[in-house]
DNA sequence: GTGTGGCAGTTAG
DNA sequence: CTAACTGCCACAC
């Protein structure tokens, strides 16, 4: 498996998972802080074996946290890109320039790889760019849904199901509801 | 609609 | 260092 995260252990972390309609969104936190954020449960997995973690984290932080991505999913634009994340300050020049450009994308808005490849003043990067937002850290937080391929949907690390009730939901102006599990 | 060749960045070996 | 991947694209049928 391709090692998509960072190799240095981070100290004080913590995971929990939430719901996004019928999809698991997994959540890992660091203090008050979401330091990663993903569909897709392989991922989430890799981050649980390989960092030490609280098993049980305190429900303020738990709280404080969804508040923020339930807030960040039905924002209109993003207002701040989420720098302060380990596993952003450990992408490389390229990525990051990728999900900066990502956060610039306001609801109901879709850029195909291309024209964000354009962005960031690399035309023919359009491929790498599929591949740096594959390693998007934190979804809906950079809401790398919204780049789809010139023609058709693209694909999506949480499946491409996800993908698409995002961008249907957002463009009828839907509000999403974040709730906890049992 | 399908096939194919090339693309840039990243990672594995 | 090569080789092998992609959340792609253009262009040809």
């Amino acid at each position: 498996m391709t090692p998509l995260f960072p190799s240095q252990p981070v100290a004080s972390i913590y995971f929990f998972t939430m719901q996004l309609g019928s999809y698991p969104l997994y959540i890992m936190g660091k203090n008050d802080k979401i330091i990663h954020l993903t569909f897709n449960r392989q991922h989430h997995e890799q981050l649980c074996s390989r960092y030490p973690h609280s098993p049980t984290p305190a429900t303020t932080q738990v709280d404080s946290l969804a508040q923020i991505v339930q807030h960040a999913i039905n924002a209109e634009t993003n207002t701040t890109f989420p720098a302060d994340s380990p596993f952003i300050a450990a992408g490389s020049k390229f990525q990051q320039q990728v999900w900066q450009q990502i956060s610039l994308i306001p609801r109901r808005l879709t850029l195909t790889y291309g024209q964000l490849a354009n962005r960031i003043g690399n035309p023919k990067a359009y491929r790498a760019v599929g591949q740096a937002c594959n390693r998007n850290p934190l979804g809906i937080l950079i809401p790398c849904h919204r780049v789809v391929a010139k023609n058709g949907l693209g694909g999506f690390a949480g499946g491409g199901e996800v993908k698409r009730w995002l961008l249907t939901g957002e463009n009828k102006n839907k509000k999403f509801i974040l709730r906890t599990l049992e």
